[in-house]
DNA sequence: GAGCCTTTGAAGAAT
DNA sequence: ATTCTTCAAAGGCTC
């Protein structure tokens, strides 16, 4: 019983056996000690996604140093004096496993990470996507992880892809009412919170990949937006990208025009070089089918207010 | 295995 | 101050 006192037993409370096999035993004690937490699953392979149930949310991850080869051989030493002990009543020393401290410096998105992506040993992982420390989810990601699963059990649903489905859900997003959405936004602010909280020295630049080749380019700033042109009183006038802080349609469209125009230019060296408006109109439907052009015709509504209201200004 | 697609929001870089 | 890019999630798809 007493593990520590009984001359047949070791640290660990494991029977002494005359076979000379120590290195079989854990490096560290397993059981009996705070924060660890109890093996229930009568399985030598034991499997961490079956701890979950027994850690308390918010805060259940894998330990980083918890590695199931490095273990395993404690495991089944483990299990097998548990099997002993059972047979004759409840045990009394049940192994344990450690509840690291690492675990609980991690956030739920994290948690979850390491979870869905099995038992690999983040160690082992060589700092890839799934080690880092990812960024707390906005509103809508929350929104989105809510209602994914709903979504896709609706009829007519089950068979869309994944961004079929997030076009779906940005939809039925924007058809939200503000109370409904401020739930989300109430869900993002403890999430952001919680993120600091936890990684006071983390940034989001941190998690830029600097071997990815930046996109700004500053010479397709060819013309004040929409939204700088129209300004906050007719909000209700700016396409959705300006909506959204982003790269203004207009702007897309201008820098298309520009770029095909200087192409052209650039083979017909004896045409005159002014700007003419005859090559802005037709560029787009010219230019190859992408997002802009396809964009724009959904976005003529929004283009037309801005055009009539003096239009974009080209340099 | 990496990257794309698709959505919105947030952060931060660039101007 | 404004504009723009990137990254968060998901999973099927392509290379």
């Amino acid at each position: 019983m007493d593990s520590k006192q009984s001359p047949t037993t070791n640290r660990v409370g494991f029977p002494q056996t005359s076979s000379p096999h120590p290195q079989i035993l854990p490096p560290l004690p397993l059981n009996l000690l705070p924060g660890m937490l109890p093996i229930t699953q009568y399985n030598q392979f034991y499997n961490f996604s079956r701890m979950a149930p027994m850690i308390t949310p918010p805060f259940l991850p894998v330990p980083a140093i918890f590695n199931m080869q490095t273990n395993l051989m404690a495991m089944q030493a483990m299990t097998s004096q548990l099997n002993a002990t059972s047979q004759s009543g409840f045990p009394t020393n049940i192994p344990m496993v450690p509840f690291p401290e690492a675990m609980k410096t991690m956030s739920s998105f994290q948690i979850d990470t390491i979870l869905s992506t099995g038992q690999q040993d983040p160690a082992n992982q060589n700092h890839k996507k799934e080690n880092r420390i990812k960024k707390p989810l906005n509103a809508f990601m929350l929104y989105l992880k809510d209602n994914r699963k709903t979504i896709s059990g609706e009829n007519g649903y089950s068979e869309m892809t994944s961004f079929e489905i997030n076009k779906e859900l940005g939809r039925r997003w924007r058809e939200l009412s503000n109370e409904e959405k401020q739930k989300y936004f109430e869900m993002a602010k403890i999430e952001k919170e919680q993120h600091k909280e936890k990684y006071p020295e983390w940034s989001a630049k941190d998690n830029i990949n600097p071997n990815k080749p930046k996109k700004y380019n500053p010479a397709q700033k060819v013309g004040k937006m929409c939204r700088a042109q129209l300004g906050e009183e007719n909000k209700s006038k700016w396409c959705q990208y300006c909506l959204r802080r982003q790269k203004c349609i207009v702007s897309r469209i201008l820098s298309e025009i520009s770029q095909t125009h200087n192409e052209k230019t650039a083979g017909e060296t004896s045409n005159d070089s002014t700007e003419n408006s005859s090559s802005s109109k037709t560029t787009p439907s010219d230019s190859s089918p992408n997002q802009v052009s396809i964009t724009l015709q959904s976005q003529s509504g929004s283009l037309t207010n801005s055009e009539k209201e003096g239009g974009p200004e080209i340099d």
